[in-house]
DNA sequence: TCGTTTGCAGCAATCGTTTGCATTATTTTT
DNA sequence: AAAAATAATGCAAACGATTGCTGCAAACGA
């Protein structure tokens, strides 16, 4: 690259703003703001001499003005608890590239351990962000109040409330439950039970209630529930050992997670020496990209994540524009992925599925 | 919870803002303003009378106003290639707490698949942060020059870029790949191999360095280097088959990160049947919360996630309040953590350190 | 030719703060 | 008691845009 010189227009010294190219350019102030305004009505070559200006200028309309004169800010907050569990990450740069290609910003807040997302809120709110995206299992629902009080719409995502007419987008639950169920049964299993995550987490009770009562109508009324009380490896590591200790042991387990399961499957494997799936069979929910791997092999049921984060930025730009959307709630139903953690089915032959081994 | 029958102050339909609070307090929209800087001189009663009753009406001072006054966003965008590497799920998290706690706002921007940082910048740099971090392995050396055109200072977080004068945060990679090379040599490990990340990423460069130096200052001069060519485990899938296929066979592998060392191993079980570390060794880099599991156990270099977003975090408030800190760059060192990815000492006994089951 | 429509551009008010300076009230000094 | 110093508050000019309304040409129709 040459050493800076390239014609550039002198700068003098003064930030470049809407002013400084009205000036330059002898039109008025207006005409500049009406120039980035698609909708504006302004002559085409007027435009097209301002746009090239700001370009070699490198001028950009400032968004703090923008806002403050708008009173919108086209930023979302999104509160994430649970980093930690891969299914986060994967909607978190799900959620952000589409609502990047719909020209929002997003103001991340994690919650730190000990705190609730109850916590975090205001301080979220505290921007002013049009939308709030809750990606947590456990709100209050006096949430809802706060941010309509300062005039910001919530959404879940991956949760519902019964309790609030929130707006929510989540896959189908129970019928990823029930799918497991059949599942199960299909291939044999006769002694079943679900390792659960945080006690009161609605995508907990969904999954629980799903699973059961597909379990129920097709015969096995007893079904065991171990508490993981959390979404995570080494809840599921522990619940595993409580449940492998029954007599009988089970030999089927539904795991509210995927990262659930694979703790699961590593204290069946390392604490019991018993094989998954011939001494028991272990499904999750999720299906997150670790479940693919060789070493887990997972039998899961997708979350239906592109689906969610469509209807999520939907939901979003509907809100915004004012059209006060029928749809309130979104609910997606997902599909079960057989992988090798589970038992063949009795005349099948292995593997039901892609084994999904790298290419 | 009552049906709004707390005597709230009318709310006037209009907005609340300063002029409102002013109005209604009987004092000037500036004493409001000072009532909310701590530096302001203002009376203690005056200033507690404001702020009381602004906590009533939840009132809080228009972030959008403020950064148009001050023309300071106290905003920090930060730039996320690879959430799909769990190593930056956990420095994300870090780093928004710890920035939350510093008094900053994050704006987070991912990098689609195909697309390139540097592709992200301008619209990162759009929403006028102050701060823009880069927390992706290839960024070209003229991002530099795009955010100070735009008034943002850039800083590289677990990158370094030798040719510019750019602000960074990183490990110390050479003394991990070192660290690495004495654990290999010194527990008998003879045919020493390195699996690469992004080629031309200072990662994949520093600890294959700092490695291969001191393999060749041990006497060990002939280190195989196999490209992998991402860091994933897919990356490392692959790249330990076709280093698994030399012969002889390598018996340690120090993988560029600990995500392609979990590839790297179930590679070697699974597509050779041969046994970790009876067989082969394998170290990684990061020290990721996976690494602990039972299932992977692996011997690795920590990254010192806590002190270098520390290091970040300190770094921003110091060019924020002017202090032209004369450190612009951090390198830290971690420290090696031996589990049973490796084989154990000649003479020792079993692990090295803490196995990490979960308790 | 003249009145009317149409297309573009400008004027000026507005969004909600911050902050240097002026002003007033209060206390201290002489 | 008057003068001087100090403390607390108010005034008004920014910051950088958006947008309803007005004004002015040019184009149109009769």
């Amino acid at each position: 690259m040459d050493k800076k010189t390239t014609g550039k227009p002198e700068t003098h010294g003064k930030r470049i703003n809407a002013k400084r190219l009205a000036e330059d350019l002898d039109v008025s102030i207006s005409t500049i703001s009406r120039a980035f305004n698609k909708e504006a009505v302004i002559a085409p070559e007027t435009r097209s001499k301002i746009l090239d200006y700001a370009d070699r200028l490198g001028y950009r309309p400032n968004p703090y003005a923008q806002s403050l004169i708008t009173q919108k800010s086209r930023i979302v907050g999104i509160i994430v608890s649970h980093l930690e569990n891969p299914f986060y990450p994967e909607a978190l740069r799900g959620l952000s590239e589409a609502l990047r290609k719909a020209g929002w910003h997003l103001m991340l807040f994690t919650v730190p351990f000990g705190e609730t997302p109850d916590d975090i809120l205001p301080l979220a709110i505290s921007y002013q962000p049009e939308f709030v995206i809750v990606m947590a299992v456990t709100v209050s629902s006096s949430a809802q109040e706060v941010a309509e009080r300062a005039g910001t719409k919530l959404i879940y995502f991956n949760r519902r409330d019964p309790d609030s007419s929130t707006f929510y987008v989540i896959c189908d639950n129970a019928h990823g439950g029930s799918m497991i169920a059949d599942h199960f049964i299909d291939t044999g299993c006769r002694r079943l039970a679900y390792i659960a995550g945080f006690q009161n987490a609605s995508t907990t009770l969904d999954r629980w209630r799903g699973f059961r009562d597909r379990c129920i109508a097709r015969g096995f009324p007893d079904v065991w529930r171990e508490e993981g009380y959390s979404f995570s490896y080494e809840a599921g590591y522990r619940a595993a050992i409580s449940l492998m200790k029954r007599q009988p042991r089970p030999d089927a387990i539904f795991c509210a997670s995927d990262i659930i399961a694979l703790g699961c499957i590593e204290a069946v494997r390392t604490e019991f020496t018993l094989r998954v799936p011939e001494d028991v069979s272990v499904a999750g929910l999720d299906n997150i990209e670790m479940a693919a791997w060789p070493s887990h092999s997972l039998t899961t049921y997708s979350q239906p994540l592109d689906k969610m984060i469509e209807a999520t930025v939907k939901l979003i730009e509907e809100i915004s524009i004012g059209a006060e959307s029928e749809t309130v709630a979104w609910q997606i139903k997902g599909e079960i992925i057989v992988r090798n953690s589970t038992r063949p089915p009795p005349g099948g032959k292995g593997t039901g599925t892609t084994p999904d081994i790298p290419a």
